[in-house]
DNA sequence: CCTCCACCGGAACGGAGGGGGA
DNA sequence: TCCCCCTCCGTTCCGGTGGAGG
């Protein structure tokens, strides 16, 4: 039944683009100087989740490697690797470099092992905006062979963190705006990936629409729902995907992501997730109550504190209020 | 309108842990 | 081997904030 997995994974990079033409033509004005040797600008995507923005950066540099091999290029997910030194880490594995990196090496000898290159580095920094560290940022910015495309979810996310300096430098930058993807768009992407991925006639096309339509215009969700399907399906025997399979994929998608989340979490953090499951939510002083209850050798308020903050991060849980009517609530979305 | 209180989150600190260099 | 430099994580301390209730 499915004939290509890696079709239906996240990161696939499908060989053509489609739907995004104008913003893949920007990005890629915007960096196509450098296989004349100038010096390209750095590029900014903005947009909802799911609307192709990592997708679109990811496939132009491809692009633009097939035009100049001599350049470097890399992905850094800022949402994993949020602190300073690991984002760094990241930056510097796409160096070409015989340099060994470990973590008692200072900040400035890794800067300096990019800054000494010749050749054109670009980077894409996606989910700029959850960077713990803005001076990487800064820093990045004042190397000319660096040209970055940051991603992010909404503008003002970044420049809230950003002293008045870099954000005028982001400014100027190129930014490409992306709307999320129409249900057409969507049912088109999904189409796309059965015929690559999937055995003919597996699944009709009204279930593809079903899907588009829980996806909400996130390319991402849907193609997880897609696999989630297929791979039931797959397990069944039945040979192809029933609506059956659709309606259970749409939760169990879901359901997946947050299962990925959860398992990056502590020890105290998954029993403080648990409680606030069992509770359906609460105050901050009712919660660290429980968890006290919860755990032997519990951790002080402060630290409990930011594992609520990390709950968040992590979408598990949403908060709303602030002083003393101030609460957490479970995300099942 | 004002005061109180729970909560927020930045900052500084320290111990554990890991790795290089003398 | 020891020392140093780094990160990571939790702790302590504390000024700030905004609703609730007088």
């Amino acid at each position: 039944m499915i004939t290509n997995a890696r079709v239906l994974q996240d990161d696939f990079l499908p060989n053509e683009v489609v739907h995004r033409h104008t913003e893949m033509n920007r990005v890629t004005d915007a960096l196509e100087p450098v296989v004349e040797d100038d010096i390209p600008e750095d590029a900014f995507l903005v947009g909802p989740s799911g609307a192709g923005k990592t997708c679109i950066a990811r496939y132009s540099l491809e692009k633009l490697q097939e035009e100049r091999v001599d350049i470097d290029t890399h992905y850094v997910d800022c949402w994993q690797h949020s602190n300073r030194f690991r984002a760094l880490y990241k930056v510097l594995e796409g160096v070409e470099s015989t340099y060994d990196v470990h973590r008692s090496t200072p900040h400035d000898e890794m800067i300096a092992q990019i800054e000494d290159r010749d050749q054109p580095y670009i980077v894409i920094l996606d989910e700029v905006d959850q960077l713990a560290d803005t001076q990487l940022l800064k820093q990045l910015y004042s190397i000319p062979e660096v040209t970055m495309l940051l991603i992010c979810n909404r503008e003002r996310d970044l420049y809230a963190e950003l002293d008045e300096r870099l954000q005028s430098r982001i400014r100027s930058s190129v930014t490409v705006t992306f709307d999320a993807y129409t249900h057409d768009e969507i049912f088109a992407i999904l189409s796309d990936r059965v015929k690559w991925g999937l055995a003919d006639d597996v699944i009709e096309d009204p279930l593809l629409e079903e899907i588009a339509t829980a996806a909400e215009g996130n390319a991402r969700d849907a193609i997880s729902i897609l696999r989630s399907a297929a791979r039931a399906a797959e397990r069944d025997g039945t040979g192809e995907i029933t609506a059956r399979h659709v309606k259970h994929a749409v939760p169990e998608a879901r359901a997946e992501i947050r299962q990925k989340n959860v398992d990056k979490l502590n020890d105290h953090q998954q029993h403080l997730y648990e409680i606030l499951r069992e509770n359906g939510g609460g105050s901050p002083g009712e919660l660290y109550a429980a968890y006290r209850e919860a755990v032997e050798d519990p951790r002080t308020k402060r630290t409990v504190r930011s594992y609520l903050q990390k709950l968040e991060h992590y979408n598990l849980a949403e908060s709303s209020g602030s002083g003393p009517s101030r609460s957490y609530n479970i995300l099942e979305t």
